[in-house]
DNA sequence: TATTGTTATACTCTATAACTATA
DNA sequence: TATAGTTATAGAGTATAACAATA
């Protein structure tokens, strides 16, 4: 507690903060890491008219997988209510298309058009740029081993294990 | 690309997307699990009157630093101006007091009252309880590794030095 | 002239409820 | 009756600009 009247000038180092209960706290951690990220892979993405959440739903309609939309609120963690005007933007801008199926005519699947695949691999490589930026700080190990733990963390057990069989089933 | 029709009911399992690009993406993974980290702590904190924003300046409160609201901005990644409204949160319910630096009549130190320290001690227990249950997918071993390497992301490398230098000069 | 805290404003994100059309 | 998509709405988060007081 000795701390003298001299090391408080105008700006006080904000550095000191670090040295906080919460600067240890995993999730104010991931919240300032994430804000980081998304704020340079938002960067990334204006050029190509998108964003974190459009880039999100575009690439998950580039993998012929042709997803309902109750099925990318759930994978989203969004409400679908919010998944309907972020295809009517990509729908707009003849990114991807909504296809009635003809099987359950509630549902409507996504589907990218060839501009929506063009776009998506140009985005997704300017992600990929920014990610590793944001990255920057740790070895190829290191990341690699930040996101296996990630993907334990984002998903249950159960969900992780049914991608683990579908995958399974497929090949 | 043989995905018959049968194995697309209703709900057509929102888990098969985990076999896409996306889900090997940090910065989504990131996003997911932070989602369901603050989704657990904010519901954790409810009980207190705080969210995690709120929360978050109340620790810094708590910690005998005496932070300027400008020095809270830069830490919290905030912009100064959405500083104010948390502080006027807290400052109605007497958890923290606004102190005019004599030295600097321009800054306004943030302490926290005794009863914005005893809610703090509650809460910052919540909180652990909160991220231990996000956490449970992992040991505890990897729950530091996990620790350690948002903290690398989450601060510049001049940061990390800086609180450093900080905390061997008081030492 | 620069900085701290503040007000104002707008846009995005998040969450909830209710409606429609299909099943 | 249950589900998919939709509309509407409100609150929280995010970002910017401009202002008064002080340095």
């Amino acid at each position: 507690m000795s701390a003298g009247p001299d090391n408080a000038p105008a700006a006080r180092e904000a550095t000191r903060l670090l040295n906080s209960d919460l600067a240890a706290n995993v999730e104010f951690l991931a919240a300032r890491a994430r804000a980081m990220g998304s704020a340079k892979a938002n960067a990334a993405l204006a050029e190509f008219g998108l964003r974190v959440r459009t880039y999100s739903v575009l690439s998950l309609a580039c993998q012929g997988l042709e997803p309902t939309q109750r099925e990318l609120a759930d994978f989203l963690s969004l409400d679908p209510s919010q998944i309907v005007p972020l295809i009517d933007e990509l729908e707009n801008q003849k990114l991807v298309r909504r296809r009635p199926d003809p099987r359950d005519r509630r549902l409507k699947v996504l589907v990218a058009t060839a501009k929506g695949e063009k776009l998506n691999a140009a985005a997704a490589s300017a992600v990929a740029s920014a990610t590793a930026e944001a990255l920057d700080s740790l070895t190829a190990e290191e990341s690699e081993t930040l996101r296996s733990l990630l993907w334990k963390v984002a998903f249950t057990k159960e969900e992780r294990d049914s991608a683990r069989q579908i995958l399974e089933a497929v090949s």
